[in-house]
DNA sequence: CTTATATACATAATTCACTTATGTATTAAT
DNA sequence: ATTAATACATAAGTGAATTATGTATATAAG
C-alpha cells in the first residue's frame, strides 16, 4: 500500500478517468478495478469513495442510474458531457504536476 | 500554479530532497529554490513551510543553526543522519506511487 | 523621505479531503 | 450457523494544508 498522504487530491482524477475508460460502473466495481490496475496498491475506502462520487454527481460531472439486481441495489455512475470534457484536463494537470515534481526532486520518471 | 490538492502529502518529500541536494538552507531560500526548480509552478507558503520544517526537526530528521545576518535572523536547516537515510526512501516511495498512478490512469509519464 | 516590495521568521484560525467507525442489507462460502 | 464478500451510506474525527495575521529589517522607487 502507498502512503495515503500521496493519494490525497488524486481520488477525483482516478474516478473520472476510470469511468472514462470503462464506461458506467458502480461504486464497488470501481474499488475492485482500481485495486486491479494498481496491483493492490490503491485500496479505495468506502468512506472516501461514496462521498466523492456524490460530490461529482452534485457538480454535474457524473450521472447515475439505479438498478435492482435481484434484491440488491446497484448504483451505476457514468460521465456526463461536462464530466467527459473535464477528464482530459484533470489527467493532463496530473501529468504536468508529475513532470514538475520530477524536476524538483530530480528524479527520472520514465 | 498547480492545483494545490495534488501537492498535498509531497511537501515533506520536497523539503528533504531539496535539503539533500543543496546542503543547509534557510526557509526563505527553500521557497525560492523550489520556485526556480518548478518554473514558478510550486510556490510554498510560509504557513505550510515553517510548521513542516519544525515538525521535521522535532522528529529528528533536521537540525538547525541560527545565524545573525546583520540584524536579521536566519535559521539554517540541514539533514541529520537519520534524515539523510530517510530521503531515499521517501523519494522512491514517491516514484513508485507515480508508477502506480500511471497504470491506473493509463498515462505515459516518460 | 516615505511608501511599496522583498527578505525572514512565526503562529493561530480555518478548511476540507480523507480515515476511521458505524450502520443496513443481500449473497456466497465453509 | 457463521464468516466473508458484495453493496450502499453517513457521521465523527484527523491532520496537512490554506488563509490570515503579526513582527521586523533591507532595499528600491517615486
Amino acid at each position: 500500500m502507498h502512503s495515503p498522504e500521496l493519494l490525497k487530491g488524486t481520488l477525483q482524477t482516478i474516478l473520472l478517468k476510470v469511468l472514462k475508460d470503462h464506461g458506467k460502473m458502480y461504486g464497488y466495481e470501481i474499488t475492485q478495478r482500481v485495486k486491479e490496475l494498481s496491483d493492490g496498491r490503491i485500496l479505495l475506502t468506502e468512506g472516501a469513495l461514496y462521498p466523492s462520487l456524490h460530490k461529482l454527481e452534485a457538480e454535474g460531472l457524473l450521472k447515475t442510474e439505479t438498478v435492482m439486481m435481484g434484491k440488491r441495489v446497484r448504483k451505476y455512475y457514468a460521465l456526463t458531457t461536462e464530466g467527459k470534457s473535464l477528464v482530459k484536463e484533470r489527467v493532463s494537470e496530473f501529468v504536468e504536476f508529475i513532470r514538475t515534481m520530477g524536476n524538483v526532486l530530480k528524479v527520472d520518471l520514465a
